[in-house]
Parts: structure tokens; sequence; C-alpha cells
DNA sequence: GCAAGGTC
């Protein structure tokens, strides 16, 4: 019987495809990843019997990223990502999905792909061919692997689809693989090339990555566009004629408001002299507000964060979890219409018994609408509640959601809203004024979406034509016009969704991006207020080229890409074409960079001004500026460079020593009290001085063979809790405190308490440790017979045994020195390097 | 330390 492979995009969609297809009969095993799992049953494939496993992946198998040194950015020019090497990793190595989807092909003769209906799906169709082609022969061949195209995931459908398969569509998917590219080098190369270059000048930055992407970048524009708007806001009067009648009620004048003061005057001059308003007309009409559509997701995301004050980013974070623990259905679609077959009454009937729900639900029920059509765009159907949860389930957050699930849910099963709107026509001297007056005749929906509810204003009295009403004021009323508030989030998302920026599932990705990024806050009632940083990004842009930041440049792009998916162009021409299109636009943005720098000066403090006298340059000699904001740096005004320092911590004057390659002071980095710590050269932090020291070490990984603070001479053995670390004698809190310091991990072993000097000795133990000296004070020496100074191994002398903190980790070395002597001692980078016979050629072997 | 797109 062959073996028949299918893959879903999701679990859950694995789980409910295979339920339609083994109508119900599908057994189920979770997968070794521990994420997906496999549902199998017989059944027929081709009109004979087979074996069907159906499983899925999560998403993108592979992500795209640079290889080697194009992901560092101190060893390539931004400029280069355009033409870099790229390579395909897994998107998420613990998932180990390519492992997983090739141990479950094993011995399947057949690959059906159930990926979702898109372009991203058709794309990771052939990720998945990838990943079973060393178990499946012949893997692009028709007659192997197949391709089920559904709408819906209804019974009908998928059993259409079955029963029609097609081919994967190759061009669809290698749109994909172009996008990626490109947001990828245009992304990277934007980003490195403007954080390096604003981060290099000003010093009260507060953001520690100044990004840009062809998403978020004009996102952001639509926040500091609305600001825009508000500052260039210029306020108008204008007046109104304002009229009250008896009983009290205020008129609508026709003209509504006028902003010439001295024609209102004519016009109030004519009115207010007058002591009876004419009954003119009174029309009446039946009025509606339509029950909701049912919902996807990017309504849910504006409702939560326009009704509920919660932001999209949580909002779907809490969908997922009521997700999986069963009380809403699948919360990422873009679908607005419920299936032909979808059970309403059967979800209504769960609420009957609620407290909460319980009168609603039976009265929908028992006068039961069709809901509204809406979209299906073949994805999920829309969120609904799938069970009845207690209030005490949830948290008031997820409360609050799953109350406005359920609620929109049986809204969209509620009639409209129905009133009836009476229009009162007055004339007064020859000019119109009205009164409208709405009655309630149903509230339908708003039963259930209380806070949608109609505000009533029916009129006290009625009239009649004919009427002469008695005017009780006329008032000449002087008002001004107002700015425009913020964007609201919820306006936001019908932005981006309007324009293509972004996807129902990545537009809360890009707005929390913004406001993580420090580009915009979120204030009261959820609007997003551009920072200054925000603001003078987007103005640069403006100033360079506009179209970095237009929300039109997407769906240029997309254009482009859709030459592709249609197979009109050829994917390395497209691609091609547009990175160049990108790089040309890099080039000419660094050339014009001053043109957003001169907005940049105006608002931030540049380094020189910023931070305070700290350490002296080996250089000039002149003291640099320490600018304590992330990320960390020093700065020498006179010869205009700027040093990165370690992350977090604190970098102190380390008792004016200096470092003998390059005459830079050195400095003491320590992590906080008891933490890590190590002298460090701001220069040879940047700059390494030799080939065997990275970029970010400090002395402790420093090989110049006399310097009194390197590895060399403070190097004592192989960390016991590390492969490559060397524990080094850290002296930056001496003679308070002394301790060993892995150069590599975060191991710390406190030694000698109270000494007054401890050194590093040339000889070594024969573990294969470098021996050291303690020297106390005759009145604290823990040595007998008033012995102060001793000799010996941290690790093997007993009269050092007490004196050691880590007495547990050190006898785990003692037990592994054994077995670990002869390999440490064979690796150069293990154990403290020999000094070389002639220090003076190693000197040179070493310098770059 | 970078993008955007899937989804867990």
């Amino acid at each position: 019987m062959p073996n028949v492979l299918m893959v879903a995009e999701k679990p859950s969609l694995a789980a409910s495809l295979a339920n339609i297809l083994s109508n119900g009969k599908s057994s189920s095993r979770k997968g070794f990843n521990g994420a997906c799992s496999i549902h199998e049953w017989t059944g027929s494939f081709r009109n004979q019997p087979a074996k069907f496993k159906f499983t899925s992946v999560c998403g993108h198998i592979n992500g795209l990223d640079f290889t080697g040194k194009y992901n560092s950015w101190d060893r390539c020019d931004p400029c280069d990502l355009f033409g870099a090497p790229t390579e395909k990793k897994e998107a998420t190595p613990k998932l180990k999905m390519p492992a997983f989807l090739s141990s479950e092909a094993r011995g399947c003769e057949y690959l059906v792909l159930w990926l979702d209906c898109d372009k991203e799906g058709e794309n990771i169709c052939f990720e998945v061919m990838d990943a079973v082609s060393d178990q499946i022969r012949n893997i692009r061949s028709p007659s192997v692997t197949y391709r089920a195209r559904f709408s819906a995931i209804t019974d009908k459908d998928i059993k259409h689809a079955m029963n029609n398969l097609v081919q994967p569509n190759e061009n669809e998917a290698r749109s994909v693989d172009a996008r990626q590219e490109l947001d990828l080098r245009v992304g990277c190369a934007f980003t490195r090339f403007q954080t390096k270059f604003f981060q290099g000048k000003y010093g009260d930055l507060d953001s520690s990555l100044i990004s840009f992407g062809p998403c978020q970048t004009p996102t952001l524009g639509f926040c500091v566009q609305r600001h825009d708007e508000i500052q260039q806001f210029k306020p108008e009067s204008f007046w109104y004629v304002q009229v009250t009648i008896e009983p009290e009620l205020k008129l609508d004048w026709q003209r509504v408001r006028i902003f010439e003061k001295e024609i209102a005057m004519i016009f109030y001059n004519i009115v207010k002299d007058q002591r009876e308003a004419v009954v003119e007309q009174v029309t009446s009409k039946d009025s509606f507000k339509s029950r909701p559509l049912a919902l996807n997701t990017v309504e849910l995301m504006r409702c939560a964060s326009a009704g509920l004050g919660i932001g999209p980013h949580t909002a779907m974070q809490i969908a997922e979890k009521l997700y999986t623990q069963g009380y809403i259905s699948y919360p990422r679609t873009e679908t607005t219409t419920y299936p032909a077959n979808f059970d309403l009454r059967g979800v209504l009937k769960q609420f009957e018994r609620s407290s909460d729900y319980g009168e609603d639900a039976r009265n929908i029920l028992n006068d039961f609408v069709t809901p509204r059509k809406g979209t299906d765009c073949g994805d999920h159907p829309p969120i609904t509640p799938m069970k009845l949860a207690h209030s005490s389930d949830f948290d008031s957050d997820t409360r609050r959601l799953y109350d406005f699930i359920v609620r929109h849910f049986m809204g969209t099963l509620s009639r409209d809203l129905k009133y009836k709107s009476t229009t009162t026509t007055f004339n007064i001297n020859g000019e119109t004024f009205t009164a409208t007056s709405n009655v309630l005749i149903d509230a339908g929906y708003t039963k259930v979406m209380t806070w949608q509810a109609f505000g009533k204003n029916e009129l006290a009295t009625l009239f009649q034509v004919g009427d002469r009403v008695k005017m009780k004021e006329v008032k000449l009323i002087e008002s001004q016009t107002g700015p425009p508030s913020y964007l609201t989030e919820s306006d936001l998302i019908s932005l981006m969704e309007k324009h293509g920026i972004g996807t129902d599932a990545s537009i809360p990705v890009h707005i929390n991006n913004i406001t993580q990024r420090n580009y915009v806050t979120i204030e009261s009632g959820r609007k997003l207020k551009p920072t200054t940083l925000g603001i003078v990004l987007v103005h640069g842009y403006q100033k360079i080229d506009p179209e970095l930041v237009l929300p039109t440049m997407r769906s240029a792009v997309e254009k482009q890409l859709n030459l592709i998916a249609h197979g009109t162009a050829d994917f390395r021409a497209v691609t091609k074409h547009a990175i160049e299109i990108f790089r040309l636009k890099f080039l000419y943005f660094v050339k014009n960079i001053a043109n957003m720098d001169s907005l940049f000066e105006v608002s931030f403090s540049s380094l020189a001004e910023s931070g305070k006298a700290h350490s002296r340059c080996g250089k000039c000699r002149r003291y640099m500026k320490y600018i304590q904001q992330k990320p960390a740096r020093l700065h020498c005004s006179h010869c205009d460079e700027t040093y990165v320092l370690p992350i977090g911590g604190i970098a102190r004057v380390y008792r004016e020593l200096k470092c003998p390659l390059d005459d830079f002071e050195l400095l003491a980095w320590s992590s906080g009290n008891k933490g890590r710590s190590f002298p460090f050269c701001p220069y040879c932090y940047n700059n390494p001085p030799f080939n065997d020291m990275s970029r970010a070490s400090g002395c402790n990984n420093c090989t110049h063979p006399t310097c009194q603070h390197s590895l060399i001479s403070l190097g004592v053995s192989s960390c016991i809790e590390c492969e490559k670390g060397v524990l080094v004698l850290d002296c930056t809190s001496s003679p308070k405190n002394w301790k060993l310091g892995c150069n590599s991990c975060d191991c710390i072993i406190n030694i000698f308490d109270d000494a007054v000097k401890v050194s590093v000795e040339e000889d070594t133990c024969e573990c294969g440790s470098q021996l050291m000296t303690a020297v106390y004070k005759q009145e604290k020496t823990p040595f007998p017979d008033g012995i102060t100074e001793k000799k010996g191994c941290v690790f093997c002398s007993s009269e050092f045994a007490p004196l050691i903190e880590k007495h547990k980790a050190v006898e785990n070395r003692r037990l592994n020195s054994s077995r670990g002597r002869g390999r440490g001692r064979g690796r150069s980078h293990r154990g403290r390097p020999k000094v070389p016979k002639d220090k003076m050629s190693q000197l040179a072997a070493y310098f770059v």
C-alpha cells in the first residue's frame, strides 16, 4: 500500500484537515519536535488503497540571512550588503523542522501539500519539498508531489480539493524568495548605516538601534504625517447663529457656520428681532445601523485598541491564548463571512445557560437572523467563541477581550438597529433652521454590543406644519476650528490595511517595533505621538528621498514581485533590478545624509558636548568624554573618534595605568558588585592589536607577552566551567578583593581574602596551572607559624584550599583534571599559553 | 544590534 505524506502550514490545520479527510477516523501522535502532530489513517489515493500521514510545519521552515562576516556590523560596509552572499537558515532551530519532516517522509511515495493558499504558503511548499527530498524520490515529479488548493476549511471544499489536486506554483514561491532577499538587503543596509552614523555623533539619542524597514518606516510615516498636520494647523474663527425655542431646544442652522464675521452679523440681524419660528416641513424616515460583519483579525485589533484600550500586540497574544485553551476559534484570519455549514446555533446554544449572555442568546435563538455576507478569503473561518468561559477563568484583559468576541458574535446574528428619524424645518424671517429627533424602534444588535447603544434624542414636543413656535433666545456665537488629534492606533491599523503595509499577522509587530525603537509613544486613548527621533527621521527621509517613507513604496515593490508570481518576468532579472534601484537609493542617501543630520543637530546634543571627562586618549593625551547612555561610549572630541565600551555595567578609570601598545588609559569594567570584571584598553577593545584577539576583548584576552595586565601575565589555568575560557587573575578591585575570572564565561572564583598581594608565577604546578603567590600582613595571615607569604597551586596546594571560595567547582576540576590534562595541554587555546623564549619575535608575529 | 514573513 503506498504511503502518502500530507503537510499543512500549522498544527491546528493539520488536525482539522485530517479529521475531515479521514471522516473522523484518524489516530494521532506527537512528533519528536514537540510542536507538530501526525494524524494517520487508511483510505484511498488515486483509486487505490493508501496509508495517509497528515502533519504540518510551523510557518516558514527557513529564513534568509547573510553569511559569515556580512553578519558583523564592523567587518563589512553596509553598502556591500546589496551584493553580499546570503543563505537559508532554519527559522526556528529548536523545532528541527527539516529533520522532523524527513523522518516522517521515510517510506512515503507521495507528497500532498496543504499549505495556506497564498504566496507565502506556496513558498513553504518548496521548503517542504526540499526537506523531504532525501526520502521521497523524484520529489519534483508531477506524479509524486501534489498541491491541494482549497478556499475554505469545510468538508465540501476540502474533499473537493483532495479530488482535484494540482501542482505547486514555483513562480509564486520565487516571488517570496525575491521579497525576502530584498527586505533583508535593504533593511539591514539602511539600519546599520544610519545607526552607526547617528550613534557615532550624538550622545543623547534614546535608541540603541535606528532601524529602517519597508513596512516599519511607512508605518512611522503615517504617525508623523498626522503630527505635521497638527503642527501646521492654523485655527480659524467662525460664527454661527444659535436659536433657542420654547420649550428649551437649540436649533441647527442650515448654513452651519460662516467664516466672515460681517456676513454672519447680517444673518444674525435678520433673525435676532424675530419672535416666532414657523414650522415649514416635518419629514420622517426609518433608518438603520447595520449589525457587524463576522470578526476577522484586523477588526479584532482595531476594536481591542479603540474600545478596550488593549494594543494589537497584546490583543493577539491574548487571542492566541484563548485559542489554545479552546475558548475561541483560530484568531488569524481575513475572512468576514461564516462558512455555509457553520453551526451558528450550536455555538449560541452553549451560551443559553450563562448568567452573562443567557438571555441574549435565547432571544437570538428565538429570532434567528441570517448573518451578513462578508468576504471569504479562503483562509480560516471568522473569529468566534467556541465554548462558554467563566469570568473567573481569566484576568481582566482576557475577560474583556473574550466578552467582546462573544458579544460581537451574537451581534452578527442579531437584527440591525432600527430607528425613526424626524426632521422639522423652521423658517425664521427667511433663514432656515432644523431640529432632528431620533426615536429607537429596535435596539437590534446593540442589545448585546451595548457600547454601540443608541444615544436617544427624542423631542419633547412634536411639531406640525404651520405651527408658530415661540423663540426664546438668539445668539451669534464665535468659535474656532480645532486641530485634528494624533492618529489613534485603530486609525493606523486601517491605514496600514488600506495601503497593504504588513499583513494581519505582522501589523502588530510593526506597530510594536516603532514604539520599542522610541519613534512613537502611546498616549491616552491609544493615540500615537511621534517622538523627536521619529519626527527627525521621517523629515530627514523626506528631505533626501521621500520615496523611502512613502506608503506606496511597498505596493510598488509588490507589483514588481507579482511579475515573478505571474510568470511574466524572470526571478533573477526582477530581483537584480530591484536591488540595484535600492542600492542607488542607498548610495544617494549616504551621500546626502547631511540633510538629515542637520535635523538631528538641532534636536540632539553631539558627543563632544555630552558626557563627562573620563580618561585620557592615547593619541592626543586629552581627556575623552564618557557617554553613559546606551550604548555606552568614549568620545574624543579632539580626534573625533568614538570607542564603544562593554555592554551594561560601568567602566571606571583603572589606577591611571596605560596600555603599552597605544598609550590609552586603561579602564576597569565591572558588571556590578560581585559580578564579572576585567581591565581593558578602550582602543584595543575596538581595534584588537593581535590576530588571535577578537574584537570587544579586555586585557584578560590579550596576548601581549610582557604587559603586566595581559592574559600571558595573569592567566592561571583553563576554566573549570567552560570549554574554551582561561581563568585570569583579576586585580581590578584589589587588595579588597582578589579573584580569578574566566575570560570567556561568567565563572568567578574569589581567592585569598585579606591578602595584600597576589601574583602569578612563571612556573607551573604538575596539574598544568600556574603557581601563585599570596602575601598577607602578619596579623591576618592564615598560614601557620606566622608565615606571611606562600607559593603554591590554587587547585592542588592543601594550605591554599581554605582560601579558595569555590570549593565544589574546584573539586570537580580536580576529578576531571587527570582526564582533561593531556587534552588540555595539547590545545593551544587552553590553559595558560607558554611564554615564548624570544619575546620580541613573538610580538612581531602578533601585530596585524 | 539589522527586514518581513510565517507560527508555537
